[in-house]
DNA sequence: GTACTAACTGACTAATCAGTCATTTTTTGT
DNA sequence: ACAAAAAATGACTGATTAGTCAGTTAGTAC
């Protein structure tokens, strides 16, 4: 999507709709303002995440040997997806995304929506692996929280191009290990 | 300034220098264009980061009593910095900053000026840690740039304002312990 | 075929903004 | 005091863009 490379004030409308085969003015017929297009992006995005999450961590318990092995998985499954849905995670780390946020409630909703899907899986299976005794003593929402900040890290120091990230991937796997492991 | 709070796009000259108290024209008899302005921003953020870090860094290796305390002081000290300048960290993490450090070189060393200086302080903690036996086993270079990566990430946490990171510091740096202790 | 609706469009408006320029004000050196 | 240089400015231009609107086309039901 354009917003996602070109962020939502140099992309036109224009443009656009010139991308979707149809005329400049067509667009608002069916989004009355640019900002009610960008939301509904937004909505395709959370669609999108959380069907990739869904379909890979619902009732997913058993698929895995222990707590730290699923949110070992679940980090390697972000990294990979961030990966292949570059604009997705591009569009949400954009500040306009949140500054959007700030004042559209719609627009919030997704956001919360997308990031409280992330934080219950990294949650999950942190508390899976308090009671199997895979996991240290920690809070496993706080923890989730950081873990998922650590791994937006990774993924925006990709984005930047100053350096190569997707080479630290399993030097990342193996902190993350030491970091929460028993 | 302006640029960090409404990004380069939305920021009018004229805007900027009514808030300098001139007019809308006298700001580009100092830069020829918009971008330069930027630039020159940027740079004087890298000159106000480089300042905080050699007065806090440099030859301070006496300082912590080993490898694996000043890097954990190092961690602490950009959590903190990030927060008493908000500003600087916000405009170097817009989406803009980059897209511009990719077509102008100028920029693009601002930039990785930074970026090296954060990194190399991480890295020199993580290689005397490596010597006095404080730290695990590992790439002190690639280590130092995931560990800058998972601070950027906290700090974004921040900006993003749908959670309330300050109160994760205390967890965080707990986990940045279990990390790389050995 | 006809009536009705939904989708679409080109031409337009009003506003904004980067950058120019001729001119005026301020500063500086002597 | 005065001339030259530096700094500042208001008025302007040309380009872009979100959003409007009156009218056209395409689809559907009967």
């Amino acid at each position: 999507m354009l917003f996602a490379d070109q962020g939502f004030i140099k992309t036109s409308m224009t443009e656009v709709a010139k991308l979707a085969g149809i005329a400049g003015a067509t667009i608002f017929y069916h989004y009355k303002t640019k900002e009610e297009l960008f939301v509904a992006v937004i909505e395709s995005v959370k669609v999108g995440v959380l069907e990739e999450y869904c379909a890979n961590f619902t009732n997913c318990s058993a698929k895995y040997q222990s707590g730290l092995e699923m949110l070992l998985a679940a980090v390697s499954f972000h990294l990979h997806l961030a990966d292949s849905k570059k604009q997705w995670f591009l569009l949400l780390n954009h500040h306009f995304t949140h500054e959007l946020a700030g004042v559209n409630p719609e627009c919030r909703r997704h956001l919360t929506d997308i990031y409280e899907c992330l934080v219950n899986i990294f949650e999950k299976a942190l508390t899976i692996g308090l009671e199997d005794g895979t996991v240290r003593d920690l809070s496993a929402r706080k923890t989730a929280l950081i873990i998922l900040a650590m791994v937006d890290g990774i993924q925006q120091l990709e984005n930047n191009r100053l350096y190569d990230a997707s080479a630290l991937y399993g030097e990342f796997q193996v902190l993350c290990r030491h970091m929460i492991e028993k």
